[in-house]
RNA sequence: GCCUCCAUAGCUCAGUUGGUUAGAGCAUCUGACUGUUAAUCAGAGGGUCCUAGGUUCAAGUCCUGGUGGGGGCGCCA
């Protein structure tokens, strides 16, 4: 009989696999980054952890003098190759183990060096190693989580026949009208081409004419749906304003539904269903993850005052999945606000004491955090306020918008129904001075068998927030771009 | 963009009205320990007190500028 080496080769199998397994005798590879290390004298223990699942297994090795010295490079975040056998745990903390027979120290982490230490790290050190942070518990799970939610939003949509568009990246419409764009351009900045008045001729530039990163694919998102009847986009968006919060990004992913033949109430209904259909599948398919996290934010709050810390983190979520949303118009809570204790008492930084002023986050957050105690989607807001699409209603003032408000996090969707009229679109275009000549393609579905339709968009990042109990939108994406910060 | 707070050991932080040689926990290293769970116990090493000026007999501590970071507000998703 031959024995091949490749028989003796065992693969690798995944430590979320192992975890599961209960084969115990069997042998096997496994293969991971270290977490701790404790050693006594006959006996070390090893906690690999390889990122397929938060928990890590545990590599056992009987101490003789050739593993002495090879545990001296088993250090914290060294990366190793097991072979063992798979065993029933003798110790209490996990079930099953690996018994060490060949240990291959793939890559060492020399511990004067490596600054991820088995121990708590602020999330602001985290930050400044955001090229190590996915190897710790937090920003591994929120990995997975950000993960899984992607997923759930694709499913969510596939299973309602909407279609996944494509919209561009670059664009040439400078009217998209939600904020400060990032230019694109491939000039030459030390010698710009000028038109005969000082100013910069385009017409030399990649596109022959001035481009920008996209900060909403909506509008060609509509083009879409006017044809297709459902679609989503789910992309990157680029805002340029000086935003210094702890939920703003220069960079970050939307979400974009637009359905034809759904006016406001449609919309509200898919934007509730869709977000509790996400969370629900995080509760399924992230509960190990979920814990973690419950645990890491009761941790992190346990020196605030027992009325100031986050309700748990599961019973968040589900608490939300149970609760139908409130929903009121602007008009209404413009009420309820300006009868609030903090209005009459004067606590507001900004008093609420006419009709058509914007909300304040300080207002949303009264609303949503003490008024009503859940979700609420506001609608019907003053026309002045908000964007030109949005559909005009009868009484000449407010539009059909919608913002979904989310604890703690404030503005977690904002969307309306569209002005599918030409003539009051047209007017508005012009009213708000915004040319012509970048909007009339848009403008020619409202001319070719135009209807009533409407969509939102939903800022994944803040989403992410929401489900992993985390308060900096800079902590739920791997490299966040924001003002001044581009290391990474 | 506006307003505020912070910067002391690898990490998290303490450091009194300005006063001798700047401390603790964890991490690291050495030793002990027959199965540990961020192991435990004993010991050791480790500091440009962010930076540049200034006030003072004397500055980690007070003042000014700079740099880096946190939080709040605005813009929004």
């Amino acid at each position: 009989m031959q024995i091949h080496l490749k028989d003796l080769i065992v693969k690798r199998t995944e430590v979320r696999t192992l975890l599961k397994r209960t084969d115990f005798g069997e042998l096997i590879n496994v293969k991971g980054w270290v977490r701790t290390k404790r050693s006594s004298k006959n006996v070390a223990f090893i906690a690999l952890n390889d990122g397929s699942t938060i928990n890590n297994i545990q590599i056992v090795v009987e101490i003789n003098a050739d593993m002495e010295t090879l545990l001296n490079h088993v250090q914290t975040g060294a990366a190793l190759s097991v072979d063992g056998i798979l065993s029933e745990s003798m110790g209490s903390g996990q079930k099953v183990e690996v018994q060490a027979q060949h240990i291959q120290i793939l890559g060492e982490a020399n511990p004067n060096e490596y600054p991820l230490q088995p121990k708590k790290h602020s999330l602001e050190f985290l930050r400044e190693k955001a090229h190590l942070r996915f190897r710790t518990n937090t920003f591994s799970a929120i990995a997975r989580v950000r993960h899984a939610m992607i997923f759930a939003v694709h499913q969510f949509f596939n299973e309602r026949n909407f279609y996944n568009i494509h919209t561009p990246i670059i664009t040439g419409s400078d009217a998209e009208g939600a904020g400060e764009m990032f230019q694109v351009t491939t000039l030459d900045l030390k010698n710009l081409p000028k038109n005969e008045d000082g100013s910069i001729d385009y017409k030399k530039d990649f596109f022959g004419k001035s481009a920008n990163l996209t900060v909403s694919g909506q509008l060609e998102g509509e083009l879409a749906a006017l044809a297709l009847s459902k679609i989503y986009t789910f992309g990157p968006t680029f805002r340029a304003e000086n935003s210094n919060t702890t939920r703003h990004l220069a960079e970050f992913w939307m979400i974009e539904p637009e359905m034809a033949f759904y006016d406001l109430n449609d919309n509200m209904d898919l934007a509730e269903e869709m977000l509790k259909y996400v969370i629900q599948y995080a509760l399924d398919h992230c509960t190990d993850d979920l814990q973690f996290l419950s645990k890491r934010q009761q941790d992190e709050e346990k020196n605030k005052k027992a009325n100031e810390r986050s309700m748990e983190l599961i019973e968040k979520l589900r608490f939300v999945l149970d609760e139908p949303f409130v929903r009121l118009t602007y008009t209404e809570a413009i009420q309820i606000l300006k009868n609030s204790k903090p209005n009459k008492k004067k606590r507001f930084q900004y008093l609420v004491n006419e009709w058509g002023v914007d909300l304040q986050s300080e207002h949303e957050r009264y609303l949503v955090e003490k008024h009503f105690k859940r979700p609420v989607i506001l609608t019907d807001y003053p026309a002045s306020i908000k964007a030109f699409y949005m559909k005009q209603n009868e009484d000449g003032k407010t539009v059909r918008a919608m913002d979904v408000l989310f604890p703690q996090i404030g503005e977690i969707i904002g969307g309306s129904q569209r002005e599918e009229n030409y003539d009051k679109l047209y007017a508005k275009i012009k009213a708000l001075d915004i040319p012509e000549s970048s909007m009339w393609w848009y403008l020619e579905t409202r001319k070719f068998g135009s209807v009533p339709h409407s969509g939102f968009g939903l800022g994944f990042e803040r989403l992410i927030l929401f489900l992993t109990g985390m308060t900096n939108i800079r902590d739920v994406i791997p490299f966040p771009r924001t003002p001044l910060n581009l290391e990474f």
